[in-house]
DNA sequence: TTGTAGGCGTTATCAA
DNA sequence: TTGATAACGCCTACAA
């Protein structure tokens, strides 16, 4: 805000050479050797005036917008989960580092699932990050198919897709086995979203699965539904605990929706672990903080946004990332919300 | 992606029309009068060529980028504090709705607090808001003297100022005055942000104003500061209890502080509310949730984020929003973490 | 009521 | 090595 708007033409005739050297210094170009003294003097004088590129002449000029876009198919989900906000943040640090600016886009108009699509139509962003997508979400596809820069989860099923993220099927796969590994049979599964969210499904395959390879029957009394938040996981487990089919252990899908559920628990006059045990996923920043802190599944959502934002950053200047699918290491955390059965 | 670029002219030439035509037609103009036949013609050939508006040629050529901005004036804030999200759901919902896009932009460089600068310099973005400023920020003003659209507390020192939010020092003063009216006298203050951030100055100082109000005199030993997470409220309370004050109660600055503070109290075996009680503030989705569940003074966050939005949305239209300065209500909510000293 | 034409600030091509 | 100059796609006086 150096009072007036300064354009190029401005720093050019005060350093006294042409717009293009201008813009060549501006954009580091190295094909072009301007000599050292040049390049200083426009580069003075862009500080004396405190230049700023304009960035809608340079992204019409370049067809570039220097903005990336994280979006987020449920805005419940920015509502209440506590994993996100961590992504955004190393998201967030990545872009700006690398000269972007970040969009986000959480949808709230279910009839409009993809709307974001409209910001490629309209060229406003140079890439997408797509964050636990809805299984039907056709859009997807298409947009990768067009090769435009696109990180989503590293199951999303197209061969060209590129993704980041981690086995949700094996972690819940391995929290439950962890609690069958602890002697429990009777295992519930509360899941933290509707099944039409990718990772709400494969975290629910993950439960399948450990019960599978453990030759224990599963029992669909013993499935609830959450929908994202606490409130929901509260709910989900009172009717869970309403159909009074006693399991010894309960899964929950996230950790946000685990808050919901230990304090159904509380309420109902249930100790935890001393009658039922409890494992989340996703080792939010408060699990070690709850009452009893929180075994869980842990994934570090700060590297999981700086490894979408170098991914996608990568895609966008037309380099795919190697590998191009990356699955983050997941840990289980044993803290104190789980025991062998009494 | 209807496949291959499609311009305007496109949709003239197939429309039968001019390119003016159909920007009237997509800009709603009203001060032309085009025949509802023509423009339906042209809706239907924009449709069926799947059409959308490049956003650089009309970023440039009308100056506006229909991108609004939030800055979080500290990375750690969008990492951990559950009140944001809350926020930048509504705000987001209100953009889309009213047709901009939602930039969030976290300072996570100390050495360059004013970088968001650059978007205002770089005509990126129509608007700004600012939630939770430093202190020391300058940039802000020039800013507003620059008559630039932004929306910032409502307690921001410049006549020029709009803002909205609510009153921490009041909100804070209430939360300790409902303690001392419980019996308690040696009340604590975990705050949750260094004072250089205005909104934690403010809650410290409704601390010090219901002290003194009450004629209670303030002990500096009895006042600690954590750093934004729970983690950091964690650390603090260890060090008030350290300090062997035998405070009766706490006053914590913020609930996602709180959690941290009530799992050290949890874990050097005090009782909330036997042996303490706790008094957070904001009321974040998880507060009832908690063991015990919290008392904390409650603010629609989802209501400040759509005001904010409309407020911003209202300037940059040209349109000062009346009143200028919202202040939203605050209210207690008593749950279990309080109790009379014993 | 519709069309023509100039301009927005940058990039990038092509001469010089 | 540098400088003109033509795009880029849209908006908007102004003209018809």
């Amino acid at each position: 805000m150096a009072g007036t708007k300064v354009i190029m033409k401005d720093v050019a005739q005060k350093a006294g050479v042409s717009i293009t050297t201008v813009s060549f210094v501006l954009n580091k170009n190295t094909q072009v050797a301007i000599p050292e003294e040049t390049r200083e003097r426009v580069s003075r004088t862009i500080r004396e005036l405190g230049y700023v590129r304009n960035a809608a002449g340079r992204h019409l000029a370049s067809g570039k917008s220097h903005m990336l876009a994280i979006v987020l198919p449920a805005a419940e989900h920015l509502r209440v989960d506590a994993f996100i906000p961590q992504i955004l943040s190393s998201l967030n640090e990545i872009c700006h580092k690398n000269g972007f600016g970040l969009l986000v886009h959480a949808i709230e108009d279910p009839t409009r699932p993809d709307a974001y699509a409209d910001l490629v139509s309209a060229n406003s962003i140079d890439g997408l990050f797509i964050l636990n997508p809805r299984v039907d979400e056709r859009q997807i596809n298409a947009l990768i198919d067009a090769e435009f820069p696109l990180v989503i989860g590293p199951g999303w099923k197209h061969d060209k897709a590129c993704g980041i993220g981690f086995s949700n099927r094996g972690a819940a796969c391995k929290a439950v086995e962890y609690l069958i590994g602890l002697g429990h049979r009777r295992i519930a599964c509360v899941n933290y979203g509707p099944a039409k969210f990718l990772t709400a499904a494969s975290r629910y395959l993950g439960y399948k699965t450990a019960l599978e390879k453990a030759a224990i029957l599963l029992d669909e009394d013993l499935v609830v539904w959450a929908d994202f938040s606490h409130e929901s996981g509260y709910r989900a487990a009172m009717e869970l605990l309403d159909r009074c089919k006693n399991p010894t252990a309960i899964f929950v899908g996230n950790d946000t929706v685990a808050i919901g559920v230990l304090a159904a628990l509380r309420e109902r006059g249930f100790a935890v672990p001393g009658d039922l045990s409890v494992v989340g996923m996703d080792d939010i920043p408060a699990a070690r903080f709850l009452y009893p802190p929180l075994t869980t599944v842990s994934v570090d959502a700060m590297e999981y946004g700086r490894r979408a934002g170098e991914m996608l950053i990568s895609l966008v200047k037309g380099v795919r990332p190697e590998p191009a699918r990356v699955y983050l290491e997941t840990k289980l955390v044993v803290r104190d919300s789980s025991a062998p059965p009494s």
